[in-house]
DNA sequence: TTGTAAGCGTTATCAA
DNA sequence: TTGATAACGCTTACAA
């Protein structure tokens, strides 16, 4: 009799009994057919449609000490830049064996690495983690990982395995210039949140005005609160309320530039004439505001997409050509930034 | 010596080893640890520290059948609805000893049912699925399944076994009383996706415009396509060739709102002079958008939180007071729907 | 309070 | 090609 802890489940054994065969050869009828005569791949077919036999995962894992989940470790679940990640590497996913299970870091380091020592924990078949900025601790344990490893979102020096993003310190820079390069001289920068990709497209902004001899100081704005288009709102408040001196504003992403909009709408602002913008990720609603909003395309769905894929050739025993990708970005110029003729004017002299 | 399929990985017997103990003590120790001597426990802590432990949630889950993984089914990754239910799950999640296991359905009721059979092969601690419309099959499965399950984001007569959400029946209907209170009389309708839950917002809406005599088929537009706020101008931009007499229009969700109001702001309509404006899910742009848009709140992470709270206390043991909880929701009126003062007159007569 | 023995359902290993 | 046996790491049931 069976023991009641089982509560009725078919095991391979059962399966066994009725196709008069062994469990082990229903596993691998069920693995591996080319090993099981047809006749018998046949009868145990039969047999496991019959009981309706499924196969079970955490008994399987533990024998096998692998499982068909991949790890996917990001900062946020509301921000929509990871939504669209985790959109792509369904994409890949949801057509194989494989499942995929998160952690939300929450912008955590500390929080990124006790994630990541419950999901080692779990056997995965593949690891995909956020950014570059990972702690000593959980670089070592991403280094030891018997698993295939993609860092995704961003592309840096040292890659632990795998990676996919592109340089968002390069697309700040690019997009920065294309301000200059309109005829903008007081280039303002809204930066929130702040965490380690905001860090780096301050950098980019920094360097381009620097270079262009333009740099001021009181004309950037950051804050660690999430982005919100109302904070676009208020940011563009305090700076109007400190300077009317500004030409142009670069936004650290698009909700931002969104509130700033909104906000200049409000205030008669004419953008671009008054004040040019400029967001970064090209949310879906940039090219249909009223006037579109210039912002910096990055491929999140292809990064997601791309790692998945990377994860999937290696488990599947492939050597995967180009372990380190760099998916670049795309400057997507709009009325938002369209430049005067003759150069800018200050807006009050 | 120790098999090499384990890869040096430390388990209970080791610490029992060391620690002088049995495996069991072990893991008594660190699951009730009431049940061990305060001094065997201090010891076994120490050994714990000492060999690095982290007990195998496979093996557990294989020994004792039950996991604490919390399976959520959605319809969708993108949709920042959703996402903000996600966040109210994980908020209660993350202080427990749970973890959370997603399923993207992709609005389509077979893929649920698939996803449901691999969740509930994984003995799941609890499940959460989104809206009321599984499939026979899948009810079958929910109700007989060894664990609490809740169904969110909706309301409805039969329950599974737990549910929380609101009707969006009622609450369509009550965002059109909201616009024909305001006096408005041509009213429109905007629907995208057209789900179950999209369906049931437009038999509110129908309600409501027949109720009071104002009802006009030619003034639905419905479309199959998710919702962008893309699509929200090029809907404005098809009725408005159709027919100028409109006063109002009730979007399904707020992206096609605020592409309403972005195409109105193109075209020089006053809003909400010319037409009234209404969304759904008040997103956090609708309060500071150029005007601010009408929208009806609904409370997304509220609903997340409560399922989660649901699943845990049915999973210690406790009853739950309230199984099925009705949400409710909030008209947000602002001035996208302010009404003239003596009535509304038709933009054209 | 602690320990022993027997699984949980599968797969790896080795033998037939 | 098929099967017997022993893990995998843990927990349940029961005994001491």
């Amino acid at each position: 009799m069976k023991s009641d802890r089982s509560a009725g489940k078919v095991t391979l054994a059962d399966v066994g009994r009725v196709a008069n065969v062994s469990a082990i050869t229903v596993s691998r009828a069920l693995r591996k057919p080319e090993m099981v005569s047809p006749k018998l791949r046949q009868r145990i077919e039969e047999v496991v449609a019959e009981l309706g036999y499924v196969p079970d995962p955490v008994a399987r894992a533990l024998a096998s000490d692998r499982t068909d989940v991949i790890g996917v470790l990001i900062p946020s679940v509301t921000n929509s830049v990871f939504a669209d990640v985790l959109r792509g590497i369904y994409s890949v996913v949801e057509g194989s064996p494989f499942s995929v299970q998160f952690g939300n870091t929450r912008y955590s380091v500390l929080e990124e690495e006790r994630l990541l020592r419950i999901f080692l924990s779990q056997r995965p078949a593949g690891l995909i983690v956020s950014g570059i900025d990972q702690s000593e601790a959980s670089t070592a344990l991403l280094t030891q990982a018997r698993c295939p490893v993609v860092q995704i979102m961003e592309t840096g020096p040292a890659p632990v395995d795998m990676m996919v993003g592109f340089s968002h310190r390069d697309a700040a820079h690019d997009a920065t210039r294309h301000l200059i390069d309109g005829g903008y001289r007081r280039i303002a920068f809204f930066g929130a949140r702040m965490d380690p990709r905001t860090q780096r497209r301050l950098e980019g902004y920094t360097q381009a005005v620097k270079d262009a001899g333009l740099f001021d100081e009181s004309l950037m704005i950051t804050t660690p609160r999430a982005s919100t288009v109302e904070l676009g709102c208020q940011m563009l408040s305090d700076l109007l309320a400190r300077t009317q001196d500004v030409e142009a504003i670069f936004c650290n992403n698009d909700d931002l530039a969104l509130g700033v909009l909104f906000e200049c709408q409000r205030r008669r602002i004419a953008v671009p004439d008054d004040i040019g913008l400029c967001g970064f990720n090209d949310l879906e609603m940039m090219a249909v505001a009223n006037p579109p909003i210039t912002s910096v395309r990055t491929f999140r769905q292809e990064m997601g997409r791309r790692a998945a894929e990377m994860v999937l050739m290696r488990v599947a025993g492939e050597e995967v050509p180009e372990p380190v990708v760099d998916l670049r970005y795309e400057l997507m110029a709009r009325q938002s930034t369209r430049a005067c003729e003759e150069g800018r004017r200050r807006r009050v002299p």
